[in-house]
DNA sequence: GGAGTGCGTTGCAAAATGCAACCCTATCTT
DNA sequence: AAGATAGGGTTGCATTTTGCAACGCACTCC
């Protein structure tokens, strides 16, 4: 196979973006990342628009990226927690991290811990 | 500082989003990193609507991730090529691909050759 | 001189997003 | 019991982004 003619149209990076390829969707995953499970704290944090923030979140449970279940009876509350193939996006996240700190004007280099080990993340 | 009060506005993956973080942007990159350079092709290619990729390749090019330069004149043409910036988000192009290969059903992994040393991309 | 190619821009329709207001359940305060 | 507070959404409408087709321009080739 050459690198001329591949079918782009089934691409692994192209069905990637298909459910993590908009303005939001990355956002809240980092909150994710970062341990918000609530709706309300997910979308103050990221700004993103109510009924957007809800779309965004059901679509990823449906695709098995994060799961949704209840923390509490009366009222019944949910919480969004990222599963095994949501935790898989690290890798992509933390790129994206150390591009914005390397290229991104030099202030806010931002911090992640990873879960489990505790360490900071190092390129 | 701690994980839950950090200034998210500012962060790295935020800033980071706002040039590649919309639906095309990445698929536009995909074709750079695979070799491609003139508009049309990467239009054929990626399927984004004409107008839209002239912006997008405008932003690239403003913010440094690709180059415009002539490659013939009468008449003049131009190609795009990633700069250095644009080649240090190859890390992020990677995990997307590998992501989408191990959760995306399986069919057609796409392979990527590194520019310069020629290996096929592993985890 | 007519068709073809490379590279865009323009105008208008369709889709995605933002914003504010509202609903519901339940607890906490007075 | 009445009202305030809180979590977790949904609905309607305005704004922004995309998509699509058509057009323009500058060349080359036949």
């Amino acid at each position: 196979m050459s690198l001329a003619d591949w079918d782009r149209d089934n691409c692994s990076v192209a069905r990637s973006l298909e459910l993590i390829g908009d303005r939001h969707t990355v956002l809240i995953l980092r909150e994710a990342f970062v341990g918000e499970r609530r709706f309300d704290r997910i979308q103050r944090h990221t700004g993103v628009a109510r009924n957007i923030l809800s779309d965004r979140l059901s679509k990823l449970v449906e695709h098995g990226i994060l799961t949704r279940r209840p923390y509490q009876e009366r009222p019944v509350r949910h919480e969004y927690v990222l599963t095994e193939k949501g935790i898989d996006l690290y890798p992509v996240l933390v790129g994206l991290m150390q591009w914005g700190t390397r290229h991104g004007g030099g202030d806010a280099p931002i911090m992640l811990q990873h879960k489990g080990c505790g360490a900071i993340v190092e390129p």
